[in-house]
DNA sequence: TGCTAAATCTCGAAC
DNA sequence: GTTCGAGGTTTAGCA
């Protein structure tokens, strides 16, 4: 018996044809791009109506769904992965149901005309990384304390207290406790609050004065206001900066290895 | 000259045939679809690497990016509109890079095998709608209405009077006239001139005091100026948390009836 | 332009 | 399951 054919392209396929193609497809489980005219109507958490015109939709293996209009970023309509779907004509339509249970949602797309249907099975296993995230300033500063200021002594970090993870803490060089709060962009109330309830959990445990520290490339002026009513203290650093150091460091670290093996 | 035609498609273009109609359909600001093995590096706001797959890319006429795994509701890398296209040649990979100002980024996309490649104008002049609120928002007063104030009550909903439809009326607790006008979203002077008119009716009708209320998520500095001036008041209700609490009405319901059938 | 709040947010992790 | 927090969040509204 042959290999099913990777990817199966046909041009402009009637809706019948289109039909059986895709019904194969949700059953291989097989990725489904559609290029073609239709109507979406969605019911779930909110309801929407889309009224006919031609739009590219995406069904992916993992039972995902997208409707993507001719501009923006973000679908039109959509539906996480988990769905199950149903194909079927009505009214010389060509209807695809996605439907999803928990919370109990629909999405129903109605062909009238397919410019374009291919189905496939995407083989992919490259590695995603992303550089420069909130990890990697928590990573820089464990490194490289002095970022902070002068003698600051990292203890812990991911220290949990009882309303969540402390980024960072230690001691400054009066052997203060000090907190730090971390975040990757502008720092917002919600993130001095969330510095507040640390420290005051904390304080409690301890006994003691605690100073804390937000940790941000920038910091709202609502935010700015509220901190220093706190009487916490803000740390300007730059996320990017940060993934510099931590190459450059692991770049240094490289080079005195190899240093060393030359001896 | 014969008119260009509208959906066009490649089934596995070699590079260089792909690299010129991708720069065509770039100048002619076509939509283009690839569908082949690539790897992606983003630079920007973060930073980060996806290593060879085989991905679903779009580039729609206004200059957004889409890169899409085989998995998820995300794409993987993308940029918002507004971006600026390039596609070369380079070391045996065609390579498309999109650049954007403000902030700088570049996401350069490298291909070595192109399975699908299409360009096409979509035409969508579709309206799109979304109605999950407003009529949730009054179903939500009139089963709990104490979300307006304590001891109002409902008397009637879609009520005709001169100027058009009143969403809600109903009496509070002193036994006076209660008429509530609903916005899903942030009311603006029109709404407050809208109820102003139904009181008015009313009030020609009925002779006697009637309160105003508007029910919204927001209302703008205007248009609260003008509420007060009129001496009418706001209520801040959020459409979804009237979904939420229909939902979750709805389940309660069930549970006691499957309670009760139990017994 | 910058900031705030909402989103059918999504996604993942922890409880 | 639910909840909580992060995200290259995006998007819309407003000072």
């Amino acid at each position: 018996m042959p290999a099913k054919k990777a990817f199966l392209i046909y041009e402009r396929p009637n809706l019948n044809e289109a039909l059986g193609k895709i019904e194969e497809a949700f059953i291989e489980q097989r990725t489904v791009l559609i290029v073609g005219r239709c109507w979406v109507e969605y019911r779930g958490r909110a309801s929407s109506k889309l009224k006919p015109g031609e739009r590219i939709v995406i069904v992916k293996e993992d039972g995902s769904l997208l409707v993507h209009r001719c501009k923006g970023y973000e679908p039109v309509n959509w539906q996480p992965p988990g769905c199950f779907f149903k194909t079927y004509m009505n009214d010389d339509s060509l209807i695809v149901k996605a439907i999803r249970r928990s919370p109990r949602e629909t999405v129903m797309i109605y062909f009238d005309q397919i410019y374009l249907l291919s189905t496939f099975k995407l083989i992919d296993e490259g590695e995603f990384s992303i550089y420069a995230s909130e990890e990697d300033m928590q990573k820089a500063i464990l490194l490289n304390p002095s970022i902070i200021e002068d003698d600051f002594t990292p203890i812990d970090y991911e220290k949990k207290v009882e309303p969540g993870f402390i980024d960072v803490y230690g001691v400054d060089k009066e052997g203060r406790m000090v907190v730090i709060e971390i975040k990757r962009r502008t720092a917002s109330k919600d993130a001095v609050l969330q510095l507040a309830r640390y420290i005051k959990s904390i304080k409690t445990s301890a006994g003691r004065e605690v100073r804390g520290i937000l940790v941000a490339p920038k910091i709202s002026r609502e935010a700015w206001d509220l901190l220093t009513l706190l009487g916490l203290s803000f740390k300007r650093i730059d996320p990017k900066k940060c993934s510099e150091m931590l190459r450059k460091m692991k770049d240094k670290k490289i080079s005195d290895f190899l240093q060393t093996e030359e001896v």
